[in-house]
Formats: structure tokens, sequence, C-alpha cells
DNA sequence: GAATCGTGGCC
DNA sequence: TGGCCAAGATT
């Protein structure tokens, strides 16, 4: 009845994914490189997180390399990631990890480091230092959701998935393997185990499987409906000196692209903003170029932008209040993506002003 | 438990 | 086109 990890493992053998970040079969897994993995993949798609992976390990070769960095570098590196706090996080647990001179082996030590949760800390305990843990993260909880055939909406089936997951950990093989089988998991989820039309002909597990004798299996887990994502608007200004700097702020350090720059702009608000009442959160005074609009689909709001833009005239870059910013090089500046799009709008065709 | 927190790709 | 989804954590 329960399905047999054996199974589950032979199949791993032959279809394991190759990433940059696991080692090969008899190699010894590297902490650091297990760790900064799993932050980076934490809500985000592996396509998106190799090319940023490899330049972490470019630029900081070890966790004392990470430690010792400012952390504007750190949020510079991570800039079009998204989940910034992550980025801050990362960086405080690399202070910490130097402090305490090594990773933690352990799901409880790990579990005190900042950024790492309930899952994060079991899936490095089990890749990078072998305990027999099974980390639960969303590919688990849906393999486990048709494996036993759990109807109860997700979130509140949380709890009860993570149980029927620990079930699959039980037996000696899975025990004596906890990294390939954790791995196993991710694989068999990302690849046969999908969100739709799941590929249950080649799946080692179909002959157990409940959700699958029955027919549901692709239309588990179930979710809790989600309620609608509202619209909010702004308007923000982007000033460029002769030299092709740009006037630049720094975001607060907490809530919403918490620590990342900014083009100096409007709150975002339910309304739509005048052009007579945006001119007044303006760092100068007109004539300013309209560049366009940009819409931006974050996680629980969309957000739609006008841009204006103006070259400033050779010496008339001082004398601007501080709270709009400083000139910077936008090359090194610490962007997230809707500004980057907003960055786009505006030097496009800029001479056609 | 419910909100908050990014971004890109897919159908 | 818009909703859904991706190796979740924090408050």
């Amino acid at each position: 009845m329960t399905p047999d990890a054996s199974d589950l493992l032979r199949w791993y053998d032959t279809h394991r994914r190759t990433l940059p970040w696991r080692s090969l079969p008899g190699q010894r897994p590297n902490p650091y490189a297990v760790w900064l993995s799993e932050i980076m993949l934490q809500q985000t798609t592996v396509k998106a997180v190799i090319a940023y992976y490899e330049r972490f390990l470019t630029h900081y070769p070890t966790v004392q390399d990470l430690a010792a960095a400012p952390q504007e570098d750190v949020l510079y590196l991570w800039a079009g990631l998204g989940y910034y706090a992550r980025a801050r996080n990362l960086h405080a647990c690399a202070k910490r990890v130097a402090e305490l001179g090594q990773f933690p082996d352990t799901v409880e030590d790990l579990l005190k480091l900042p950024g790492i949760g309930a899952y994060t800390a079991r899936a490095i305990a089990a890749i990078a230092f072998g305990r027999p843990v099974v980390p639960v993260d969303g590919n688990v909880e849906r393999v486990t959701s048709r494996l036993f055939a759990i109807e109860n909406p997700l979130p509140a089936s949380r709890l009860l998935l993570a149980k029927q997951a620990a079930l699959l950990n039980q037996s000696a093989e899975a025990q004596d393997h906890p990294s390939d089988f954790a791995q196993a998991l991710f694989d068999l989820g990302a690849t046969i185990c999908t969100p739709r039309n799941p590929s249950c002909l080649t799946c080692p597990w179909r002959p157990s499987c409940l959700g699958h004798a029955r027919g549901i299996a692709s239309t588990l887990p179930r979710k809790a409906p989600k309620q609608a994502r509202p619209t909010r608007y702004g308007v923000h200004f982007i000033l460029l000196d002769t030299s092709e700097r740009v006037l630049m702020r720094t975001r607060p350090e907490k809530g919403l692209l918490g620590g990342m720059d900014e083009f100096p702009g409007t709150e975002w608000h339910e309304a739509p903003w005048t052009e007579a009442d945006a001119m007044h959160h303006a760092p100068t005074l007109g004539p300013w170029s309209l560049r366009g609009d940009v819409t931006h689909v974050f996680t629980h709001f969309t957000l739609k932008l006008m841009v204006y833009a103006k070259t400033l005239p050779a010496g008339h870059n001082a004398g601007i209040d501080p709270s709009f910013g400083a000139f910077r090089s936008t090359t090194r500046a610490a962007l997230p993506g809707v500004m980057k799009k907003c960055l786009a709008l505006a030097v496009t065709d800029m001479e056609k002003k």
C-alpha cells in the first residue's frame, strides 16, 4: 500500500536531473552550495535560478566571502530574482555561519538561521548532511496528495500532507539515502507528477497511487480559492544628467522591495494619479517627457505606473532635495524588475524627447 | 490562520 | 489574456 522507496530511488538513478548545485554520485556535497541553491529556489523556477546561482558562486566562492561582502553588492547580484527578503536573510545567514565556523548539521540548529524555515532546514539536513528527513515543498505536497488521494484543500491540509510525506521515508532504503530520496521526490514532481497533465504512465509509483486509481490525480492537490488582486497606481520620474547618471534612492529595509533602489516618484495608491498631483512628487519642475506606462504584477496587487523622464543640462544637477536620491550609474544599482522596466522606457529613444 | 513578499513562463 | 505556478519564510 505505502509506495516503495526503492522503486523511486531506482527511477532516480536513471532519470535524475543534472543541476549546477547537485554533486555527482559519490561526491561529498558542499553545504554552502546546497544552502545557496535552496534559498534561491524558494518559490522560484530552476530555469530562473541557474544564472544567479553561477554568478553568486563566482563572486562569493565561500560562505566567508559572502559574509564579508557589503549588503548593497548582495542586493545588486540578487536584483531581478524577486522576494528580496531572501537576499537580506541570505547575507545575515552567511554572517552567522561565518561566526559559527560552519553550517549546522541538524534540522533543529538550521532552523535558528535567518531565511531557513521548515522546508529549507530539512532540505539542507538531508542533501548536505545525510539526515533521514523529508523536506516538504510544493512538489512533495503534490506527490503526496496524489499518492494518498488527499482531497482536503491547501493550505489547511499542509500538516496532514507533511505527516503523510514522512511515511514515505520509513523504509531502510529511504533512510539510507536521504539526499537521493529527497531529490528524487523533487524530480518526480518536476518531471512526472506535474501540476497539469501528469505523466502517470511512466511514473514509478503509479501502481500504489490512490489518486491515479481513483482518476483524480491531475486534480490534486486541491487549493482554497484565492482572493482578487487589486490594482494600484503610481508615477515615477527618471532624471538623467549629462554623464548618463540617474537620480535614484534606496527603499526602506523592510517591506516591499526592501533595500532595493528605485527612481523617485509617488506612493502607489488605489486610484490613478492626475498629472498635476503627480508633479508635486517630481524632483524638479517641468517640463517632463511622458515616456509611457508600465504594468507590473506583484503577488498581491497589480501595479500600473506612468513614467516621466528628462535630461538635466550640465551643471544643473545640484540643489535637488536628498529625499529624491542621488545621481548614480544604473549599471551597479540594485534595481528590481519593475524599476528596470521603467528605466527601459526612459532610455529608449531618449534623443527624440 | 491569514497577509505579505517578485518575477517570468505557460496555456 | 489572465490565472496559475515555481525546491517558502516571516510576521
